[in-house]
DNA sequence: CAAATATACTGAACAGTGTTTAGTGAGCAA
DNA sequence: TTGCTCACTAAACACTGTTCAGTATATTTG
């Protein structure tokens, strides 16, 4: 009676097949102008035939939220190999800038846009994702105070001010407001900015 | 001869009435849920009205813009009474996440959303509202410098340093990032991080 | 004052959106 | 072979921003 699993099977394919055309229009052409016609057109089948697989639109953005998430949590894991935490909490905010920089379009849902958290399977499952990642940086920090660093204690806190200076800095720059820098100047200008604010955590966090 | 005088004003009152019924809905509704239809109604005029008088929606959304920052700088102006800069500032930082818990579409229309910033007036005049509220930043650090708070130098990269710990602070909140913090603990946990994040300037930027 | 014109406004349409529903047709079970 | 389940879709619903032809009123001109 293999029949069931064959239909089991199929079903994944169909929401994979659905999932990855979307993936592929919203990092193409963005959230906003990327609709659930156009993922039917791409797949050809009918709109509705989506609405069997994802209950909206917004749960089809969830399901890319934790794809995002993974790829973003893979990216950061590299530095896992930087032995000195301080030299690898450091390594992070490159490789977070660098991610931000490369995917706006994700770093845009895992972060800004409201959308997803909406979701109503946002009781428990949306905050893992985020709390996962933060709880990465947690994971150095402690490090670093172990290894001296720091002298504050209370971990959450100073993670949370370093990921707000992080996402300050690459939103800004991301939503176009860095207009105090001339063109083409913005990336110096981010850099310059993060070798101050790193400087500041090693003399006195 | 006060006839094109009175049409120039009726005009204006024109603009106003619509500028103001937007700017109603769109504070008691987000920005998404507001409609040119909706607006149109309220005024009790057709939706084909309003074109008249705005280009399209992100006219009126830049609209709007001018007003935020404009009511931003007054309320941050009023730390102009304290003498000390380094309190100045941090008074500044008190009002900026005041401002933006109590005002979250205006922020997100500030310094969030994408919309206001294709509007084609955005060459020169969207830029200037931002970058002034960034001056008065960096006025209240140069005089931090002057009296010897800060050490370093480059009054552009530590304003936009300081601009993007706040930013991110107060992002990561209103779009329900926060959830490292328990339901009611988020107000507690900024306030913390900000009193860290002030330490840290005071000790070494 | 009457005719011509300029202007303010609108109804209706266009082209799109997310979503729902009634119904079709192919494959499976009896 | 019949009956039925179930994947799928065409069409509709209720919206959206925006445009345009046409109307009705106010103003200017002859």
């Amino acid at each position: 009676m293999g029949i069931a699993e064959r239909k089991e099977r199929e079903k994944e394919d169909m929401r994979k097949l659905i999932l990855n055309a979307a993936r592929k229009l919203f990092l193409e052409q963005g959230y906003e102008k990327t609709s659930i016609r156009g993922i039917a057109d791409a797949i050809e089948y009918s709109p509705a035939t989506i609405y069997l697989y994802y209950k909206d639109k917004n749960e089809l953005l969830f399901a890319l939220h934790e794809d995002a998430f993974l790829k973003m949590m893979q990216e950061l894991g590299q530095v896992r190999s930087i032995h000195d935490p301080f030299a690898r909490l450091l390594e992070m905010g490159h490789q977070y800038i660098k991610y931000a920089i490369e995917n706006p379009e994700l770093y845009d849902l895992m972060f800004i846009m409201k959308a997803p958290m909406e979701a109503l399977a946002c009781r428990e499952e949306i905050w893992e994702d985020g709390l996962k990642a933060f709880g990465f940086l947690k994971e150095v920090i402690t490090e670093c105070v172990n290894a001296g660093y720091f002298k504050n204690k209370n971990i959450e806190i100073s993670a949370l001010t370093i990921w707000s200076y992080m996402h300050g800095l690459v939103s800004i720059y991301l939503k176009n407001r860095m207009t105090m820098f001339q063109d083409g100047q913005e990336l110096q200008g981010m850099q310059q900015s993060f070798v101050l604010f790193t400087s500041m955590l090693r003399e006195s966090l």
